[in-house]
DNA sequence: TTGATATATGTTACAGTATATCACATCAAG
DNA sequence: CTTGATGTGATATACTGTAACATATATCAA
């Protein structure tokens, strides 16, 4: 379960076992995985980058495949409920899950430069979130971890 | 520095007490502590609970000093960019900062059922998040940690 | 197969969040 | 006194997200 990061990968066979992947779980657990939601999650993996649902809409609608905004969102929906997609809150936006079907508390690194986000999985029961919470009583369902900042690349192009 | 948690507090000296400091800190730093600016944090103090940025817009309005979104935004902006308030991304909401003034990585525990937030302060170095950059040799500048679920109050009334 | 139920899609309209821009006022520094 | 920085007021617009309702498709039991 490496974070997917900043390095070149082999993009297409990505792709490819990630869809392959969910499509396995949708028949496992009985979840219907449409054209739309399928072309929704194509897109995310394939720009590999977080897209703003309407960045989404705008190429289900030169498809042919539904063109106004709750069509995006009811994809998006799907996908995110069910573990295939995240949304960036910092961004308004969605990006495909790197190691979808795993139940895991994401956690992004988004670089404001060449706007890259790579993904990793927080440990919560160890870190100041998960201690804080236990120790005030708080019950966990849902975590946001995001962080903003310079991507390695991004910090040598500037210096 | 405990964390600003579910318990009871007296509510009326925290009020006080934030707003001198912040208007201390304005001092020493040159920050112009406006009459605008003054209200926003006072608002935000007095709920304590985050509100979005059209509530506070309503009770400016219906005070007579300021009536349209960029008041309330450019006020917003202030307190957020100089530590004395949070913005939370999970709910596009803004709630004044506990403890203003140290520079730190704020982390949200929100009630889905009574909607109050409680801040408390990450400790990025050792904490996955701060780790992981560390690994991939991305610099942070500014991370977001918020966790959504029951209190321990709502979790006894649903119980 | 048929009918009943649940799920998915299409569409309109709208609500909520955020920013760009221009004009004007104030005030401190040179 | 004028220049530049900062704050305010106002209009307009862009971006993000949902409610509600109609239609279509899938699923499953009888």
């Amino acid at each position: 379960m490496d974070p997917v990061g900043f390095t070149q990968h082999d993009h297409h066979s990505c792709i490819a076992q990630n869809l392959s992947a969910v499509e396995q779980m949708c028949a496992d657990q009985g979840l219907q995985f449409t054209p739309v939601r399928r072309r929704v999650l194509e897109i995310l993996l394939h720009e590999h980058r977080a897209l703003g649902a309407y960045e989404i809409l705008d190429r289900l609608r030169d498809e042919g495949l539904g063109s106004q905004p709750p069509v995006a969102y009811r994809a998006l929906d799907f996908l995110v409920s069910n573990g295939f997609a995240h949304k960036i809150e910092h961004l308004n936006a969605f990006a495909a899950c790197a190691h979808p079907g795993q139940d895991h508390t994401p956690m992004f690194l988004i670089c404001r430069a060449c706007q890259s986000v790579a993904e990793a999985v927080a440990h919560l029961p160890s870190d100041t979130l998960g201690r804080t919470a236990r120790a005030e009583g708080f019950r966990i369902e849902k975590a946001v971890i995001e962080a903003e900042g310079l991507c390695p690349h991004c910090q040598d192009a500037t210096a």
